[in-house]
DNA sequence: GCCTAATTAGAACAACCGTTCTAATGGAGC
DNA sequence: GCTCCATTAGAACGGTTGTTCTAATTAGGC
């Protein structure tokens, strides 16, 4: 029990909560319960709800950018299958049953003034997102990378919240296959080696 | 003045302060002030805050709709061209200096809970939006007018929610190029008509 | 076994929340 | 001119917010 069982105890509750309900729809009270952890215990890890805010925002993140890296990795060997697995992430994603939408677009949403150190995690997970999505792009050999990573990205979003406002659209395989007409329409025709249409 | 001008006033300072800054993160008291007007007049004619909020979400709803209904009628006779206009309102609304995303989707996500009233409003929002496009895309006599209905749809949110969150992204130029690659995927290779590459 | 530090429970705080009440003021219609 | 009702200002309500304080309790390292 070396980082303080307390202060981690407190982390998740965080996590949950502040992801499930909102930051603002989410009290003190509401964390120390979930983390079955005393008032104090917060205070003394945390300088306060907003520095354990800016630790969740942080360590989900963190955490995030890691399963989607994580999945794509393991859906496939193929560099371009992968870019299509983003999307087979977001399904996966979907369907876990406390999903609620982006921590961070919902974050923004909440903070709109763009200033605001929150709004600002929020802008800088995308941008790390957008380079993680370049990143497969690129190893995927497909021309102009940083172009058709920002639509691939932008397809993300379009599919994160359509989700989110209207559950059971099944968004992920709508953008899946517009990612593969934008990835055919940046190809120069080159015959699709592995386009077996099987969705 | 027949419909009481103080009714007036707090829907009006409803509409601006719980667009911008959140539903949450508006008091009653805020919009008392922003309104001019007294405590009591609220009560008199909204039961309670909730009752209020699901008042500028109607008041949203229908507004929102006629910006867009009216911004593409009036930027082309050609069917086509208005579904692409559709892109160019929202870079519209985006360089407008209160923007702050779409109400709905920030509402959607305040009230995660699918089941909340608000969040309901936020879905009925976006299928009355998913219908004005369909109807679009009829008059554009595109091929399956209801599934490019939600990908031009899925675009639009994926547009609204980039810039909102980092502004300054050209999002609804980056998705209007992507609208019309996803009509060209459709469209039966009939020689492109009006596609004067021009953006 | 003792010292240190983390943790605990719970009271207390001031500030704010949404809401209700009281009482006075204003103006429009008959 | 009087009545009715919208409107006003402001106090007051109980509840919740985030935060601080006080003490008592626990657990680990030397």
């Amino acid at each position: 029990m070396r980082p303080t069982p307390a202060k981690d105890a407190l982390l998740e509750a965080a996590c949950e909560l502040f992801y499930t309900q909102g930051i603002r729809g989410t009290s003190v009270e509401a964390i120390l319960e979930r983390a079955g952890v005393a008032r104090q215990s917060l205070y003394q890890h945390f300088e306060s709800k907003d520095g354990l805010v800016a630790a969740f925002l942080n360590v989900r993140d963190e955490r995030w950018c890691g399963w989607m890296n994580d999945f794509v990795t393991a859906a496939s060997d193929d560099p371009l299958q992968r870019v299509y697995a983003l999307y087979d992430f977001l399904a996966d994603w979907f369907s876990q049953p406390d999903f609620s939408g982006c921590a961070f677009i919902n974050t923004a949403a909440e903070y709109s003034n763009p200033e605001h150190p929150f709004h600002l995690l929020a802008s800088r997970h995308k941008a790390r997102v957008l380079g993680d999505i370049e990143h497969l792009c690129k190893d995927a050999a497909l021309p102009d990378p940083k172009a058709l990573a920002r639509q691939l990205a932008l397809l993300m979003e379009g599919a994160i919240v359509t989700e989110q406002v209207s559950p059971g659209s099944n968004a992920a395989a709508e953008a899946k296959a517009i990612a593969r007409i934008l990835v055919q329409a940046c190809t120069p025709s080159s015959p699709h080696t592995t386009t077996r249409r099987k969705t």
